[in-house]
DNA sequence: TTGTCCCTGTAACAAATGTTACCCTTATTG
DNA sequence: CAATAAGGGTAACATTTGTTACAGGGACAA
């Protein structure tokens, strides 16, 4: 595998010790990657697909936050690996995903002996807490409406595919509504030209 | 001063850099720390007070995100450092507050040199992590009448006092919600025997 | 084929929250 | 003192979102 091409910021040395160390780990779509609770020891680095962190409370209802896309990692994993607490997210793969996973213990010594590692580490910290800032500002100042419409574009984007094999359900899900509030506000894009519904399929329009 | 009884856990080489470089600030009540767009140039320590961390959208919509107290630094200005990118938030002082200020550029140098300041770092982007995901959960999972709550109960906490000194209008603007509607739950609570209400004060019941 | 499950559409209704408008009181300032 | 601004109470109404219920159609297995 030429890590070099997909994580291309690491030193040379960084590389060696990582194809070394690391071990692969493929993962399907829908497979759950981390779940609440769960204790960490791997850190896990995306080299190909896609990631999609969620939120749940007590009763189960959930929230999508963000997806991680490759040549990043998950920094919601990255503070149980270092301080052993459990995860407070569930990870789900949203397609399939290829990842390298490094003993949690080389998080420190890797932190003051490659400047790269530290680039790569804080650039991700910097990500996630940008992507919960987006996050934030979608529940907080945007209307179910606007928040749906920037989820399909978001998911045209990842998926590079205008034809979303997704149902109302799971939409609902994702934004922590309910089904049929989904599907009015759909039908209501369908009416204005934004997109064309079929089962188990969204076309967004051009 | 004395830092080492207020962060404790820097190795006392790191203390002694830290008091040779940083340079005290005092800010009062209700100043701007930090403004959305800005450029920082500076890690603040905090290292008596407390800070609240708000977010702003384009329509000047407010929403309280979390309070940092002594002994942190607000991770969201960590990466500004790292990045030289601009602030997404705004940190203003709730109480008098005192901070060292230290140059972005050792922020790097000392990563790889102290291990103290590695965990202290990642502490708190950890916090600042978990503090957001409450923000989150607040703003998806919970009613406005249940946030209220967790809301007077923090200000309460945090500033060791339960009579609070605060208007109805300052409320709904960290809660990013209006002045009517918060004036009516209060009321609510007040009949409920919850807390007691007058002019600018609201004195929550043990 | 029949039965069952899942997906979607729709209507009617309920709850939560926001908006507007108006009034009264208190504090502040000239 | 009068004038003004700020804080708070309340009612009436609008909007957004959620809930419940039900019906029709497609997929699939027995």
């Amino acid at each position: 595998m030429n890590l070099d091409t997909i994580i291309p910021v690491f030193e040379a040395n960084l590389l060696a010790e990582i194809e070394n160390i690391g071990t692969i780990r493929e993962v399907k779509k829908g497979d759950i990657l981390v779940d609440l609770g769960e204790q960490i020891k791997f850190i896990p680095l995306i080299v190909k697909g896609s990631v999609k962190v969620v939120r749940e409370d007590e009763n189960g209802d959930e929230l999508l936050l963000y997806f991680v896309d490759y040549g990043n990692t998950c920094a919601m994993t990255l503070n149980c690996c270092m301080e052993n607490t459990k995860s407070e997210i569930r990870a789900i793969c949203e397609i399939d995903t290829t990842l390298i996973m490094i003993p949690s213990n080389y998080m420190d010594r890797w932190l003051s002996q490659y400047k790269s590692w530290r680039v790569f580490i804080f650039n991700n910290f910097q990500s996630r807490l940008n992507e919960l800032l987006k996050a934030v500002d979608s529940v907080t100042f945007l209307k179910l409406d606007e928040r749906l419409e920037r989820y399909l574009n978001e998911k045209v984007l990842l998926l590079k595919n205008k034809t979303l094999k997704i149902t109302h359900l799971e939409i609902a899900t994702d934004l922590n509504s309910s089904r049929v509030v989904i599907s009015r506000l759909l039908k209501k894009m369908e009416k204005n030209g934004t997109l064309y519904l079929g089962r188990n399929t969204i076309q967004i329009n051009p």
